[in-house]
DNA sequence: CTGATTACTGTACCCCGGGTCAAGTTTTTG
DNA sequence: CAAAAACTTGACCCGGGGTACAGTAATCAG
């Protein structure tokens, strides 16, 4: 017999891909089960009800990026110290990972949430806020730092110019998903460069 | 007795209002036809199945979109006739009108149902991709006539940038939903502006 | 090796929501 | 005034979320 934990990151591995495709209330948990090789009550042994799933889901899946934005920006920063160039090259970075994936961005769950909130508790909705906040904190320093070395040439927001990033991935993966065309997030992405390329960059 | 049409625009008025909120299978017939003031029959009367609800309504949201882009460009065209300053006088007046929206941008149909494509059968998928790519193609057609006029400063791809602004709105919408911060569309919006600006603008 | 704990299975059951069906009733309209 | 349109009533089936509880197989601590 799996360890508990196998089979219960299993689940959740399974409900995240069936949910991005689906959403979360067309998911049943039979599927699920089913998928994993489990029965009804193990599900029920894991977790409480359908909505901690969904809490459980979105947690594990906001540390994950969080992690991927952490790890990537880092490394962007230990190729170039300049905080503009280290910038660009993040972008450059997450483009083409973006890129790398064989069959398009499966889907943010953030975005995924959003639409679906109706059993999502004040819980559920404020993970999401959270995250959301600390994407633009992280970003906002970057930006402030950049700013502060190069005048940027209209004057903008810099915290909303930080959303923007947030916006341009969400914004595309649904573009992507419309179209089924999914160059479309990275190409979306690169424009996003070029915008920050263009605004801060002396000629 | 409400006339037949009445009471369909009734049912699709309440449907999208819960839908944009809480999810398309989230949503139940039954608190439809309650909020409507009909039964069950009644609304099957209407529709043949929930399926149908969800095509129907996706169209005339899309229609309702398209016609309010095309008014609202029409109308930048008519205040200037430079496509470049009537781009981004139109991208000022969608920004006004996504402002003046009391409670925030209700949602996007479209993103919804991008997310919650389970029973949407091919024909739904095609309705969508086919909005994405008429928009696109309207903002394409105006981007190579600025670009005509105003050679870019930097190299980019004219349709991905056409892309760009259903990216901003969908992303923005919920970026904004996610922070409870209605303005952050708004801002998104302008962010986009700020950038066709310095794109095409010459010094 | 044993006994307790963990991680389940199996079965039976309740409720809700989508959906069908048939028959009747009220409005509207030509 | 009659036919067609727009419903209502009520009965029913099915699938899925969720509960309850008894039984069982693996794991692990001592």
């Amino acid at each position: 017999m799996a360890r508990a934990q196998d089979t219960r990151k299993e689940i959740l591995d399974v409900a995240e891909r069936a949910i991005l495709q689906k959403g979360f209330e067309a998911t049943s948990i039979e599927e699920i089960v089913a998928a994993v090789g489990i029965t009804k009550s193990g599900f029920f042994y894991h977790f409480p009800d359908k909505n901690t799933l969904a809490h459980d889901l979105l947690k594990r899946y906001i540390e994950t990026e969080t992690k991927l934005f952490d790890d990537l920006f880092d490394r962007a920063r230990e190729l170039n110290d300049d905080p503009l160039h280290a910038m660009l090259i993040g972008l450059k970075l997450l483009a083409e990972l973006l890129d790398d994936l064989p069959n398009g961005h499966p889907g943010c769950l953030v975005a995924s949430a959003c639409y679906q909130d109706r059993l999502f508790d004040d819980n559920v909705r404020n993970l999401n806020k959270q995250a959301m906040l600390s994407w633009r904190k992280r970003f906002h320093t970057m930006f402030l730092e950049i700013a502060e070395a190069y005048p940027p040439k209209e004057k903008v927001d810099l915290v909303s110019l930080s959303d923007m990033i947030s916006t341009i991935v969400d914004g595309g993966i649904i573009v992507a998903r419309a179209l089924n065309e999914p160059d479309v997030l990275v190409k979306q992405v690169l424009q996003l460069r070029t915008y920050i390329k263009l605004l801060f960059k002396p000629d």
